[in-house]
RNA sequence: CGGGCUAUAGCGCAGUCUGGUAGCGCGUCCGUCUGGGGGACGGGAGGUCGUAGGUUCGAAUCCUGCUAGCCCGACCA
């Protein structure tokens, strides 16, 4: 893409109303716009970082066997009167009247709909297990939207929904889940740690949810620092083997790791004082088993092989789409702008041509240009009439991992210059080199 | 939902106390010179001062209602 082409609004200065880091950058960066208080339009850059999140959740749950739907934004209250939600959720629910004068509601979670899709066509043992899963806007009134697309009001996630013939069953569901999660998280550049949580609304037994730590988390944390050791890897993983999944559960939940919400003193106090760490973190997912509370409300029930009619156990699992983006924003960025993993970047590198006019320097970084996407890259190629100095503040900025400097004084020594947005170090070399090197990176990742 | 604050050009702000020609910086548009970390000079465009009413010869400024947004708390993915 080229700079002149795009809509890229970025602004020089922080708006007034943005506090936490994430929300100025993403604000400055031209990736969103406040439409009212906790909703957001997604402008060119910041959309484009959405579908990469949503790319990697959808590529990491259909490898773990879970099955993409879309259910409506808008429902009946009727459902929820049913599991009775409607009148329990409250005023965080947004509900509203159609003309007709019926009660309908804007979704903030899908249970009900999810249950009742798997009434009407599942009936038999032999078609479990099941998980079905969407990525889908969601509402949740909240009395206080802040933080930008960390607490907004409208938000994108992906929900997942278990069926299962057996509590065991379902626990291995569980397990599958926190495994895709964490998978994830890896290839979004984060490290997610899951801690033991509480159910709150959505209710259940276990539950686990996946926090960033970072200082602007809204929550507090306990854990034991050698929790921050573990990483999956590129680690092979059978979905299947359930001994498998259930021994990566207790690699990574052994340890203590919890939120303020189910802290135990006595536990914490237990690990060695210089590995007690205290901290904040931001919710990115959650995970929850709660067997058979809307499959028993909603009648969900399948036959078994001896033909009883049971509930089936169930469980659901989220991940805030559009707040990762701003946690991983929290948790990699400095004094000039966002600094993004590879695995997210809206774009590949940057292309700062130093002198445009000048017919040397444009036609390198034309030849560039076409080599990088020829090879199924994406560059963004800052073709502005603008001196180096604004190019550079602005690709700082919106924090792309690798920027390729072009100008007429390197090119008489036949080099371009590539620089890493994270560390800064900067090496001079021939044209092709620095393609074949971008190219090389986002190869391995 | 309790407490506090704000609303003036695209963004950041001054002007309000003490009523009288609506300003500054950045951005933006045109031109010239520039050209390796937000450059210089010259010339433009852009605001019914959130909204409705009131006081007054006269309201961005004083008064009242409303709306929107922000911060702290409670709540929450």
């Amino acid at each position: 893409m080229r700079l002149t082409r795009y809509f890229l609004p970025v602004l020089k200065e922080t708006p007034a109303e943005a506090q936490i880091v994430s929300h100025r950058l993403m604000l400055r960066a031209g990736m969103i716009k406040q439409a009212s208080a906790g909703i957001y339009s997604w402008l060119p850059m910041g959309f484009k970082v959405l579908r990469k999140l949503e790319n990697i959740i959808h590529q990491e749950q259909i490898r773990a066997g879970h099955i993409p739907i879309q259910m409506p934004i808008i429902q009946s209250a009727d459902l929820w009167r049913e599991s009775g939600r409607y009148d329990a959720y409250g005023a965080e629910m947004l509900r509203i009247k159609d003309r007709h004068d019926r009660d309908v509601l804007f979704t903030p979670t899908a249970e009900e709909l999810v249950t009742d899709i798997f009434r009407s066509h599942v009936g038999s043992y032999k078609d479990l297990p099941l998980t079905l899963y969407q990525i889908q806007w969601k509402f949740r009134d909240e009395v206080r939207p802040r933080f930008g697309v960390m607490r907004g009001r409208e938000f994108y996630m992906k929900d997942g929904y278990n069926f299962d013939l057996t509590k065991e069953d379902a626990l291995h569901a569980y397990n599958r889940h926190l495994v895709s999660y964490l998978r994830t998280y890896e290839r979004m550049g984060l490290q997610a740690i899951p801690m033991r949580a509480d159910s709150g609304p959505i209710g259940g037994d276990d539950t686990h949810e996946f926090l960033v730590l970072a200082e602007t988390g809204e929550s507090e944390v306990f854990y034991d620092s050698q929790v921050t050791d573990l990483t999956f890897g590129d680690r092979d993983i059978d979905y299947d083997d359930r001994a498998q999944c259930q021994a990566v559960l207790d690699e990574f939940t052994s340890l203590y790791a919890r939120t303020d919400e189910t802290h135990d003193e006595a536990l914490f106090n237990a690990i060695p004082a210089d590995r007690r760490r205290v901290a904040r973190g931001i919710e990115v997912g959650q995970i929850f088993y709660f067997g058979t509370k809307y499959s028993e409300s909603m009648g969900a029930t399948v036959a078994d092989a001896q033909g009883n009619n049971v509930p089936v156990h169930m469980g659901s699992h989220g991940i805030g789409v559009s707040r990762l983006i701003g946690a991983i924003i929290e948790a990699s960025h400095d004094e000039n702008g966002i600094i993004w993993p590879e695995g997210v970047t809206p774009f590949h590198c940057g292309i700062v041509n130093l002198k445009q006019g000048d017919a040397e320097a444009d036609a390198a970084c034309d030849a560039i240009y076409k080599s990088l996407t020829a090879l199924g890259l994406e560059p963004l190629y800052d073709d502005r009439n603008e001196r180096a100095g604004g190019k550079f503040a602005t690709m700082d900025l919106i924090g792309l991992p690798w920027r390729i400097t072009v100008g007429p004084r390197g090119l008489k020594n036949g080099v371009v210059e590539l620089t890493s947005r994270r560390t800064g170090e900067s090496q001079e070399l021939p044209p092709e080199q620095a393609v074949a090197k971008i190219h090389e990176i986002y190869q391995n990742l």
